[in-house]
DNA sequence: CTGAAAGCGCTTACAG
DNA sequence: CTGAAAGCGCTTACAG
């Protein structure tokens, strides 16, 4: 059916073992043979078949990406496709490909861990930090199988690249009340995850720094649904509220939609900054005042990182944290008084 | 290092045909023998080696997905990505995963070609029906290899999923009508997709159909920024326009931003409608009325169709075509006057 | 119902 | 510099 190592080596009237070493750059053949041979395998197209490969050299050439996948979430913020677009890069300049794996559930990262890792699909691993729980973290850790993390995680210490989300709410913060504002809410994503609470951190430290009461902080699952309603719940129980910092893309939906249907203007009436920025806010009115993650450089990072990994060397540092940046548009004002 | 079929075997004192027998769930194997092995499978966790399975069973258990991806243009829209995870549900139902390729330019497209197809990396293929040549497509042809087309091609005729770009953009145009409107200015990508040709068709139709001008069509590229500065010339030479209707949420950022710079509210001064929907719309100030593609049936479509030529059955039609549907929120009026 | 053996398409010491 | 052979971990007729 299909064109093999063996037809090469036959049309060649060499041995397997020297087209072998031809494929894979090998030393020990002679130039005029191994130009022969190259000329050969343009000519009739050939491309050595992976599985063989794979099951040769126990590499499979690709590497296996997990993300969290409630749409709800993963979809109106552009953080993980944009992370996909710069770790695929490098994996493509490596001879690499993506094995994709998008969990919903518990189960799904179950059923991902097992078809991918233990099946050898993969010769290594980036993941969210929350993805896998202790066990798996444990066993990924123990079978000494290259992976990396994207976030920090609070079961293991190993190889991460992050962005410092304290940092991030903490400039933002600052920036808010640089621009007069002292009733702010910070609305956050679920409690649980590690990142959710560094950004919390950096808000109370902000705040706090500056005199300021700390505990206007919510937290909300990432619906834009739900987001509204919860913002039309704080916005009237603390009308004295001139701010909002909201952590996530999907929750600035809610914001805006609550702002809009309670009647407020942003920025006039009230501010909304956002942790994450989107490509959208740019051309929204008001454009929204962002903190930026470098999400490229992340996805390289770790990327990267993987690969020193897989070629079994250590990559510098366990924590690769990166800065952001404030990125300054419309949707934040002095407050009116 | 790793557990194999032989050591399943040996501690169940079996031969590995057997074992291989009740991995794959093939007759043939005592009740009380099938049950021991099993056990002793998930005792041990014992996951096959897939490079060994593909290698003899010529199957990789990985369809591949090639998506666009200049940067600009699928990350602003959530097309690609809500496609991917419909496209990855069904794949893990069946055992599959995903093997992601993103194209950005000829080259990674040959060498996506490449890597996947002839290394045998994946059994099958779902692929956006532009991103592949004339001599790719064809050679795919030639070789019965299963793939699935998103979009018709304008090259071959093969099986594909599709929306109905044509009747979605002249529904909508008729709406627009409908409401008042007379001066419309249809904002289009790049003429060379036939998508967009369709979807130019549409609206032509609806126009004529109207006794309007159908000529207001524009051509631009999925970036935000070029179709800012192309709707304000447009605006400008055309002042009388009352509605636009820009065909990618990136054209509709680029319109939304020219209307805020140069004093325009929408929708009092401009409607403003878009095809394809995107999550931030109903969220926005205001919510932008956009036609609605199944995006989630279309990749679910696009997957079992692609079981089915993996499975060698033909599928019942060359071509499902989906119906679009519109979204009504507030970005459009009736024109003042 | 079960085992022995050939074969899938590569790579890689080992000889020469 | 090159070839012959063993081996990677499975599946699948073929016998019995």
């Amino acid at each position: 059916m299909s064109i093999t190592i063996n037809d090469i080596a036959k049309i060649a009237n060499v041995s397997k073992g020297t087209v072998s070493r031809v494929i894979n750059g090998a030393p020990g053949v002679g130039d005029k043979t191994r130009q022969r041979i190259l000329k050969l395998i343009k000519e009739l197209d050939y491309e050595p078949n992976a599985s063989a490969q794979g099951l040769a050299t126990k590499r499979s050439y690709n590497i296996g990406v997990i993300i969290p996948h409630t749409s709800k979430f993963s979809m109106s913020s552009s953080y993980w496709p944009f992370l996909l677009t710069a770790i695929n890069e490098q994996a493509v300049d490596r001879g690499y490909n993506i094995l994709l794996s998008t969990a919903q559930s518990e189960d799904d990262v179950d059923s991902a861990y097992r078809l991918i890792l233990k099946g050898r699909r993969v010769d290594g691993l980036i993941i969210g930090a929350e993805q896998f729980g202790e066990k798996q973290l444990a066993e990924l850790l123990l079978k000494d199988f290259p992976f990396v993390m994207i976030g920090n995680s609070s079961i293991i210490s190993h190889y991460y690249v992050e962005v410092d989300n304290l940092g991030g709410a903490e400039q933002m913060t600052e920036y808010l009340i640089n621009q007069g504002h002292k009733n702010i809410v910070f609305l956050a994503g679920p409690k649980v995850y590690p990142y959710v609470q560094e950004r919390v951190k950096g808000f109370k430290q902000a705040m706090t720094k500056a005199g300021l009461a700390p505990d206007h902080v919510f937290h909300c699952e990432y619906d834009s649904l739900i987001a509204k309603d919860k913002s039309k719940e704080i916005l009237q129980a603390n009308p004295q509220t001139t701010a909002f910092f909201a952590a996530a893309p999907g929750l600035v939906l809610g914001v805006l939609r609550a702002a809009y249907e309670m009647g407020y203007n942003i920025p006039d009436d009230l501010s909304l900054v956002s942790f994450d920025d989107h490509p959208f806010y740019g051309y929204l009115s008001p454009g929204i005042t962002a903190v930026n993650q470098p999400i490229d450089e992340l996805g390289k990072e770790a990327a990267n990182q993987l690969f020193l990994l897989m070629d079994r060397k250590l990559p510098k540092e366990k924590g690769v944290i990166f800065p952001t940046k404030i990125i300054v548009r419309e949707s934040c004002k002095a407050p009116k008084n």
